[in-house]
DNA sequence: CCGCTCGGTTAATGAGCGTTAACCCATTTC
DNA sequence: GAAATGGGTTAACGCTCATTAACCGAGCGG
């Protein structure tokens, strides 16, 4: 038995793909033998490995909040300087994970009501804490700021940080570290603007 | 026959309440009865109106880009005033779009896969017009921006104005002409951050 | 009043697909 | 070296669901 070994466990390589597929043609639009198909098995071989297709979901998408959520209370917790660098740190990671996982990042807010009710709603808090997290830096960063005005703000700023998914063109546009210096400063000048 | 009589045919009801469910629970997501519930006829009535479910999808994803076109070339030739008017024009014009139709903006970015070859191909170069179209305004009023740079901060601008449909809650946010203004200003703060 | 078309209805069809059953081989464990 | 177990396989089942068939009543033009 090899399953704690090391880096890709079958596992892990089946969810990667199941990412990848549902993020490409939506959970619906994919079927059981394409995700076995993209690993080498075939069809019902996923089901040694998971309850079911419903189960991949949930555990991606519960693994892609609590990464995001554990990250930015890492942040916090480690930062120690201005608010506004905390925000810096907050915008970076955020920025890191839309561009190198860029299947999650779109599975996150578009299949999630594909989940049964107690996963769902397991998502659906660890998503508000993650924004929670965000509103109170904004708001130390912004005094001025209304609570429902930052929290408008910070989903309006999840959404300029997660558009990347949506470019797929190939040369069109900046490289990774060009892409992620543009992503950084359009946010914080959407920040400060949204405190006019 | 009273189709072409005035405000809401039974075609644009069905059209209407296809677009809601598409978006709440994704086109494979929602089924032919249940769209037929929504309008009062059940099941296979609505093929008196529509060749087939792909149908009524396509014909929502060429209506939305279409009407984004439209609208943004007509702002672009009435407009008359600097550039930065223009973008502001181009913002509002979105933005009214993306609090107005919230379904219709879910679905013009989530679901475009399931559309045959030749409507999925139409509703690309539309949209492509559209940014194309601001990615000129754009660099009008940030000259020093690459062309490059401008269609993503595009991309990007487009994501953080349509993100309003991933606000659910009921009281936690700003009323509907608050929010306008917000996004507004956060929108020209991105573009203007874009730009270094 | 006849007949056509418009917009419905319910029942049947047929494909796709998630899941389960039954079977099998390799490797490890005692 | 037998037995258990992990990780596959293919075939079959059963349900959901888009689409089609067959039928029907209401208006309306002639």
């Amino acid at each position: 038995m090899s399953t704690t070994t090391a880096g890709a466990t079958r596992r892990e390589q089946i969810l990667k793909e199941a990412a990848r597929l549902f993020a490409e043609r939506g959970f619906h639009g994919v079927g059981v033998d394409e995700i076995g198909a993209a690993v080498g098995i075939s069809g019902p071989g996923l089901y040694r490995h998971f309850a079911g297709k419903d189960a991949m979901l949930a555990e991606l998408l519960v693994g892609i909040s609590e990464q995001l959520l554990t990250g930015g209370k890492r942040r916090v917790a480690e930062v120690e300087g201005t608010p506004a660098e905390l925000l810096d740190s907050l915008i970076e990671g955020h920025i890191d994970f839309a561009l190198d996982d860029r299947p999650l990042i779109t599975l996150h807010d578009r299949e999630l009501d594909r989940l049964r009710d107690s996963d769902r709603k397991l998502v659906r808090q660890l998503q508000r804490q993650y924004v929670e997290l965000w509103v109170e830096v904004v708001r130390k960063v912004y005094p001025s700021l209304s609570e429902a005005d930052a929290r408008a703000s910070v989903h309006s700023v999840f959404g300029l940080l997660n558009s990347t998914p949506h470019l797929s063109r190939p040369g069109a546009l900046p490289g990774r570290t060009a892409m992620a210096g543009l992503l950084h400063r359009m946010a914080l000048g959407a920040f400060a603007s949204a405190a006019s």
